[in-house]
DNA sequence: ATGAAAGCGCTAACAT
DNA sequence: ATGTTAGCGCTTTCAT
């Protein structure tokens, strides 16, 4: 004890301008002398907020939503929050015992990773009064709050793109659909650009894969199998669309020579390889950082936008071009 | 309420062994029916054990850490405890504050990653009696528990397989050593080798660059800019290994041809590469598995090993060869 | 600006 | 096997 009251010492620690400076420097001190750590669950149990908020995310396997994890964590701790992560290898009943051991736990606020949620999670939610986001996407139905951006618009570019160099057999390779409207949203941004000029997509020319270099591989070696083949092969995202160039340069069919890849996401690998990947940059960083602001300002009662949408860019690199023999002016 | 007591609904709830049958099918009833959540911060009040397990990690930049969170996580879920990550991005400042949030939120149990940490740390574990476990590296002094493998000798044994094939023209790309006994040791580990065979490591053939793929290019390039060139190239890690070969592509130099190359820690796009990795795997699933384990068996009182080895592989790919006009047979 | 007192929601003796 | 009773360590009215 530094001579004073308990309540002055919770206040010179928590709330410092109530306390005279000559009072808060005698805790101080005394705190620094005693090693003095808060407690937490007694902090939170006292004053119903926890400074915790939680993640829901699929996979850690995948860079790109590390990315975004590391930037939720990084901009939360500078507003004092702290991260808990939990995280569902795309799998409902595990995502919603996760998201229950995440409101178990005090989060003041949750992120999540998409619009496909078990409605159950919703309910919890909201019995809980307790503030969320998606990110990666866009509600649709605009009942939930997010930030995120466009699949299948972005879809859309990058397969106009290909149609713009003249290809007009396409192949593509998904990820799992289940459980994740970001791949049924740019798969379906696949098909209505493709429709917008008179293609069909077969269902033959679509391989539906999980996230791997490996699946990649296996799924481009597959389509290359057919006849025709595909001059064009679209990848819902990067992991696949390097396993896809992998997979070329191992079977020896040039790229973009004989076939044209696109990837999505834009990992820091996917600039490195030869050729380069042509692929929708996603703003991985933008999107952890934007879901903490959004979380720390509703919590302190700040206004804040419902819904927000952050630009995706289309990079293109070696892995597409020109169609052999065909026109770029017209598809 | 379901007609009983708090403290028996407490009991039905966390060691229904300890309620008849009927009294906890009344209280398991009402829980359902009040979508009844446990307030995990009251519960910690109470029982003085939080149920949280906390990680203090480098980064989730690493593909190779998330692999090991990732396990960590999956076999702590099991035991009903649930990971509270916190980075620190290399910083040891950031470490030490991570720690003492970890500590603040009653984490029962801390994993870190290597050796290097404040003492101030390893004082709060003391002071607060917080079980916790080191991995990747063994801890010489033997103080800390610890899950790991000898970086050192792994190292060596890299090296090796290179001096093995002739190569006597050394160079090594480094990850950053400070704060980073995983780095140093490897690095040390190659000296040795090398030293063991007459050969000494200038300076000048030692590059340090931060992780990334970018850096293990640009660190290739400078390597052979120098003359004479290395006919082999040590890489810390996969990651910079991989931005090697990417380089070497881009200069058109042979690999192994011209020059052979090795990673170390085995990352999936290793293997996939053309040519393939030859590099060290180090079992970062099992890494995770095992420390969370230790602390989940420790934190139940069940005695554990101090310290555990875990076994790590030399996995020989097409980008080690013999040296060119080298002679085998000795080095 | 500070102190006194109540209580957050639960668990853990202890008693029955 | 169940109920009674404190109390975990802090915050927060409320009063001064």
């Amino acid at each position: 004890m530094a001579g004073v009251s308990p309540a002055t010492a919770s206040r010179a620690l928590s709330t410092p301008e109530h306390v005279r400076p000559e009072t808060r420097a005698k805790v101080d001190h005394a705190a620094r002398l005693l090693d003095y750590v808060p407690h937490g669950a007694a902090r939170a149990l006292a004053s119903q907020r926890s400074r915790i908020i939680g993640a829901v995310i699929p996979t850690l396997d995948n860079a790109i939503f590390a990315n975004s994890v590391n930037a939720l964590q990084g901009t939360l701790a500078e507003s004092g929050y702290t991260l808990l992560l939990g995280s569902h290898a795309y799998d409902p009943a595990i995502e919603l015992q996760v998201t229950r051991e995440l409101i178990e736990r005090g989060a003041d606020g949750i992120v999540f990773v998409g619009t496909d949620h078990d409605p159950q999670i919703y309910r919890m939610l909201a019995t809980f009064r307790t503030p969320y986001v998606l990110i990666w996407s866009l509600d649709p139905s605009g009942q939930h709050p997010c930030i995120g951006f466009n699949n299948r618009d972005a879809a859309i570019r990058v397969t106009r793109h290909l149609l713009d160099l003249g290809h007009h057999r396409f192949g593509v390779i998904s990820g799992l659909t289940a459980h994740n409207d970001r791949v049924r949203e740019r798969l379906a941004g696949v098909r209505d650009a493709l429709r917008a000029r008179g293609l069909e997509l077969s269902p033959r020319a679509v391989v539906e894969r999980p996230y791997s270099f490996a699946s990649g591989q296996q799924a481009m070696s597959e389509l290359m199998g057919r006849k025709p083949s595909p001059t064009a092969v679209v990848c819902i995202n990067d992991v696949l669309a390097i396993g896809a160039i992998i997979e070329c340069r191992a079977a020896g069919i040039d790229v973009p020579g004989d076939v044209s890849i696109t990837g999505f996401d834009d990992m820091e690998i996917s600039a490195q390889l030869a050729p380069g990947l042509t692929t929708m940059r996603v703003p991985t960083i933008d999107l952890g950082r934007a879901a903490a602001t959004y979380l720390v300002d509703r919590l302190a009662g700040r206004e804040v936008a419902t819904c927000t949408e952050l630009p995706v860019e289309l990079v293109v690199r070696g892995s597409t071009g020109p169609a052999r023999g065909g026109n770029p002016a017209r598809a």
